[in-house]
DNA sequence: CTTTGTGCAAAGGCTTTGCATGCTT
DNA sequence: AAGCATGCAAAGCCTTTGCACAAAG
């Protein structure tokens, strides 16, 4: 069982405040900013953690780095915002249908799905 | 415009004969395997370049790598085995009516979207 | 001849890990 | 007291980059 330690209470509550996914390294600088103590290696054990947990979610940035985000449970994709990074979660989903036909035509079982939208939300329109 | 140099043709010849989409990591083994002098920065270099023309595909893997795969032009998604790596492309895309549902709910412009599935092909089916 | 690609090696960035210490339970 | 989390620093991986040389147009 997960212990409460006082970083991964401050992690949780940082996962918490934060408005877009957010990596272990920015994390990390925005904990310290706060004027936490807390080491880089927590973060990443934390984060990594808070994901198998389910508690978070792990999503890729496009520059290849984690990103993480306090998720509510029960599977949704993402809505994230090119210009600015706000993310919305997008609850119902359209895709099983569509993934088991997939599934039938290319002879493939026991299929998952990840999709992911990105676009510019209402402040960053041009 | 893109000079048709020996290491060039080399990649692409490699990445077509790939059945499963690969990593510049082991494309370079691949390739010095078969005797190829290359260098493993040429192949980094190739690989990117050949996403920029849009005549591979980047797919992230779960660990974090990139790999790479020549693509057929136009929009689709991936069916990747979990098993064995095995990957088809699916070209009819039935995502672009939700996409713009998603898109308009949450006030978003300008949609992209990437979806990608994952299950056991025929093969690796238990 | 000029431009662009390659090789090599070094550096960069993100992430993981070993080990001793400190905090939870 | 026993066990897990933390910190620190080092190491690992993948990837990018600077620079000189080689190749293509």
């Amino acid at each position: 069982m997960a212990r409460t330690t006082r970083q991964r209470a401050e992690i949780l509550e940082a996962l918490d405040h934060a408005s877009t996914p957010i990596s272990a390294q920015d994390l990390f600088v925005a904990l310290r900013g706060d004027g936490a103590s807390i080491s880089l290696a927590t973060v990443y054990r934390q984060l990594q953690r808070l994901a198998d947990e389910g508690v978070a979610d792990r999503l890729h940035r496009d520059s290849g780095e984690l990103a993480f985000r306090l998720c509510g449970t029960g599977h949704h994709h993402h809505l994230v915002c090119r210009e600015c990074g706000r993310t919305e979660e997008v609850r119902d989903c359209r895709l099983d249908h569509w993934a088991s036909e997939i599934a039938r035509e290319h002879g493939f079982s026991d299929i998952e799905h990840r999709a992911d939208f990105s676009g510019l939300c209402a402040r960053c329109a041009p």
